[in-house]
DNA sequence: TTGAAAGCGTTACCAT
DNA sequence: ATGGTAACGCTTTCAA
């Protein structure tokens, strides 16, 4: 059998309730105490477990992390940057990973909630957008964070990127550049980021007086395939764009492989720009960047606002504008 | 305050006792009395503590995935792997994901199994040849499956491909091919993969009759930086390789983009084949792979052997090997 | 087939 | 500053 408090309680000569104050870190207990009782513990090797704790004080140390249909990289991203806090506030961390979407998902929020009373809860889309979800965690009084939230984004504490300002800023560098005809692959409809990045582009566009071909905005779901398919279907327009902006790195990394199956050279023929969410393109194909901020840091500050307990509202985290060889002057080559 | 057993045994009219029966599907509870607690459950939205269980059972309704240094696509496949077993088992996952090498961490395990004394435990690469590691699992009693093991394959259960034997083939076909020339990116030293892969392509230039040239042995770590590196390395020899077999996806990714960079025609003036360990090339550069063998299959077979208490022994799952456009004769573009 | 009561290892409350 | 003792919600004997 494992040691538990009581052992440690009589090798040290105190009562079981000194050393939980011990390992709770509570005042009121005498440094020369304190030192006896931690000799104990360490001298016996006492774990407490996790188990007992939980039941008797409510407290799981555990946090969970919910997404849905995370990409490899996003996934990645998410467990690097919550990795290091967790482990520092001595906290297991469980990875809810749904392929599903929508209400029945709710229904598992909660029974997840009862069943292991996490210590708090870090969201992504699309799930950080289900009422239902919001609603469950508010009933349960458990804090949580929403990383990249597209509603009520006071409901709750958050960080996000400005991304329409981002996909704006990417828009008008091209414009800026002497691109006429910019190709826009939209992201998966069910993520308000997709809709914040259209807007971006879209005002862009009206910012500098040129006029919206809806034949340029083609639909991608997010991954690889899809941002390839759609670069096909821009790439064989009568009038093909000069330049494509894939509003993720997933399917920016899908129109660069469209653009090299057909032999085009980047960016002579083509410019691409993408969003580095995930860090895909610094790590996989480095010239596909424009707008960087890796998921890990936006998960490492959800963490820290997760622990601190912070105040409900959204935090704009700064994103960095990367210019690379992948976007140039149409016809430069 | 959430419903507990007692309430239900309350509103069902039995003990507690019959509630627990039911809850872990025991024998002896008569199917009226069965029903008549369900109903009462599902009535009162009955979620037991997964606190209370484990204090009170042992089991925890947890196992724990323990990886080191995974890359994105590695660790996506080992959780979309897990996932789904876990889901029907009733248990959470826990994701332990080390930057650290060495033996601190069998420490860290210890303390792990301790506080919570999880179900079962899932070890990857390089962690799951680490002998503390082994031993602190077996002291505690703890079921587990490694995978891909370098060392001791019947001390438990675990599960690989034939690195060895596909590396073999794969080095066979680009010489029967007629290369005569192919270099070779290794692994992270500390994975045995890397020298069971190397193993296999040695063996196969020796049963050619080719010696080995070692300038065409370059070292890699498993990612796609280090594999761009080593492709530069090779092509930059004076008498360069006309195929390249690299030893993970990641690198293969790295070479081909090494091959972009220097405007080389893939597969026409250079051929190249990998791992698709990931499944990385399945998603992201199709003509890559060679060898395919996805993580996410060998992880849902370790949880299978997991969660069924499988004897010890190394299960070898068979690989696939797919020939693509990117391997070609020497000299065909 | 069912039930009563004794744990499981902590924390929380109330004394001292 | 420290110590009893009662929870916490379930599983596990042992009876019936």
């Amino acid at each position: 059998m494992a040691t538990n408090i009581k052992d440690v309680s009589r090798a040290a000569g105190v009562s079981i309730k000194t050393v939980s104050r011990v390992l709770n870190n509570e005042r009121y207990v005498r440094p020369a105490t304190r030192a006896r009782v931690e000799e104990a513990m360490a001298r016996l090797g006492f774990r407490p477990s996790a188990a007992a704790r939980a039941l008797a004080g409510g407290r799981s140390f555990q946090i969970a992390l919910m997404c849905s249909n995370p990409g490899p990289y996003y996934l990645h991203g998410l467990i690097a940057g919550l990795r290091g806090r967790c482990a520092a506030e001595g906290v297991r961390l469980i990875v809810h990973a749904y392929d599903i979407e929508g209400t029945e998902l709710s229904e598992d929020v909660r029974d997840m909630l009862r069943q292991l009373s996490p210590d708090g809860v870090i969201l992504t889309p699309p799930i950080a957008d289900l009422e239902p979800v919001l609603d469950a965690l508010e009933a349960a009084n458990t804090p949580y964070v929403r990383i990249s939230p597209g509603i009520s984004p006071g409901r709750s504490a958050a960080v996000a990127i400005d991304n329409e300002a981002a996909a704006r800023a990417v828009t008008g560098m091209m414009i800026g550049l002497g691109h006429r005809r910019i190709g826009f692959v939209v992201g998966h409809r069910s993520y308000a980021v997709s809709n914040q990045r259209l807007a971006g582009y879209l005002d862009a566009l009206r910012d500098a007086g040129l006029g919206v071909d809806l034949e340029l905005v083609q639909q991608g779901w997010f991954d690889f395939a899809s941002g390839q398919a759609a670069a096909d279907r821009l790439l064989d327009l009568r009038d093909p764009p000069t330049a494509v902006f894939a509003s993720s790195d997933d399917m920016a990394a899908g129109v660069l492989a469209a653009a090299h199956r057909r032999r085009l050279s980047v960016p002579g023929d083509l410019s691409i720009a993408g969003f580095d969410d995930t860090d895909l393109a610094r790590s996989v194909w480095p010239p596909l960047t424009t707008v960087r901020q890796p998921i890990a840091v936006l998960a490492e500050r959800a963490a820290e606002l997760l622990f601190e307990r912070a105040e409900p509202g959204l935090r704009l985290v700064p994103y960095e504008l990367v210019r690379r060889e992948t976007v140039a002057a149409p016809g430069a080559c």
